[in-house]
DNA sequence: CCGATAACTGACTGATGGTCACTTAATGAT
DNA sequence: ATCATTAAGTGACCATCAGTCAGTTATCGG
């Protein structure tokens, strides 16, 4: 339902948000790597500039927030397998599921490596945990999941492996993912060092980190 | 030696470069986490903002350029490990040397989590490529040393194994080291998930990379 | 239909990356 | 010692952009 010319009730707030962050993330994805200029994320979304700033504090807030609505549906994914397999499950399924929605959504990851150098700067603090704090308890909920699937788990440590598996996915994304301009230069044999299969990697790197479980 | 107010001959010139570099690193340490602006950085270096760009063309490019010279320190330091071995070396010994460096640059790392998302982006692919080649050209020499020292290594293994444990480290980095406004809240105890223990995570990461070679 | 509320606007400000016409330190020839 | 030449260095200037706020007007209850 489109939202009226002014959102007066909560519903029709939160729906201008998402419309903010749509644009965002449309005008994220298609320029190279640079964060957009809020005046361009107001002008995609048919707002003027101020608007914006109504719904978010700085501009830094609002890509932020839109990478935390993005780990969620990763989250959500990642139940959404559990449940499907209904009692315990491979890691190897796990695994894939996990890597799934990481390899279906590269924008998400590359908004995810400005998250602690530049989305996390300009922004309070109590906002920036205010995120966290959200995103603990879904993953306190998703590793709670996990560990009645996965046996010889100590209670606790899916979470913690769910965090290191977002770490190891980010640092490896940008090992993998240059800029566009410096990718095409990539494909000299002299370079070849350089270019790194993210989803072979990848499967690879969480499947050591969930088997570590075994000792 | 101090260089004349004019910096003519070639060695003057790598020192003025050498003094802008330092004033860039300084405030960045300074400053929680934002790039310093060039204004700032030229005059800690005692010149007018347009001299800085006499020697690099953006912003990015001096951050870039001071990241890739602390890198190079970096493989020196390894390097140094492997020759006080004489002979083989164990990995655990390895690691230690490796980690040793990264722990106490912290802002080498800090820098480093800028790489991929900022520092990359407003610089000639041309020039990026270039302290890629350069970086390629040290890490075969090392890699080739550390083959000669450990066993059980494929040819040109090493170097990707150096560039992994990069990869690890800023991945990890980017977790433990939350904006200063951040780390006070994060001693609260629902939040103790995000805290986590550089040093140890880091050597045990890097343990498991180096010896996944006896597989 | 009207008055009150607050969502929305966009001109304005300050900060900053980058440029370039101009200044002048350094050098070598006389 | 003096001068002409070269290019290192300068800083006023421009364009862009994050963030502000006094003013406008859509919306709704009475």
């Amino acid at each position: 339902m489109a939202v009226a010319r002014r959102a007066r009730a909560d519903w029709q707030k939160q729906e201008r948000q998402r419309e903010i962050l749509l644009a965002a993330e449309a005008l994220f994805i298609g320029a190279g790597g640079q964060l957009p200029s809020v005046a361009a994320v107001a002008a995609r979304a048919g707002l003027a500039k101020g608007t914006v700033y109504l719904y978010f504090k700085t501009k830094e807030e609002v890509f932020l927030a839109l990478l935390n609505w993005r780990l969620g549906e990763w989250l959500d994914a990642v139940t959404e397998v559990l449940e499907a397999s209904k009692g315990p499950i491979s890691v190897d399924r796990l695994v894939a599921g996990t890597a799934d929605y990481l390899l279906n959504h590269p924008d998400t990851l590359r908004l995810a490596s400005y998250g602690h150098s530049v989305l996390e700067q300009n922004i309070e603090a109590e906002t920036v945990i205010g995120y966290k704090l959200a995103m603990v308890e879904r993953l306190a909920e998703l590793g709670a999941k996990t560990e009645g699937c996965l046996p010889g788990l100590v209670p606790g440590q899916a979470s913690r492996l769910y965090l290191q598996s977002y770490a190891y996915a980010v640092g490896l994304w940008q090992m993998a993912d240059p800029p566009e301009a410096v990718k095409a230069l990539l494909q000299r044999d002299d370079l070849a060092m350089f270019r790194v299969d993210f989803e072979t990697e990848l499967k690879a790197g969480l499947t050591a980190l969930w088997n570590a479980l075994d000792n």
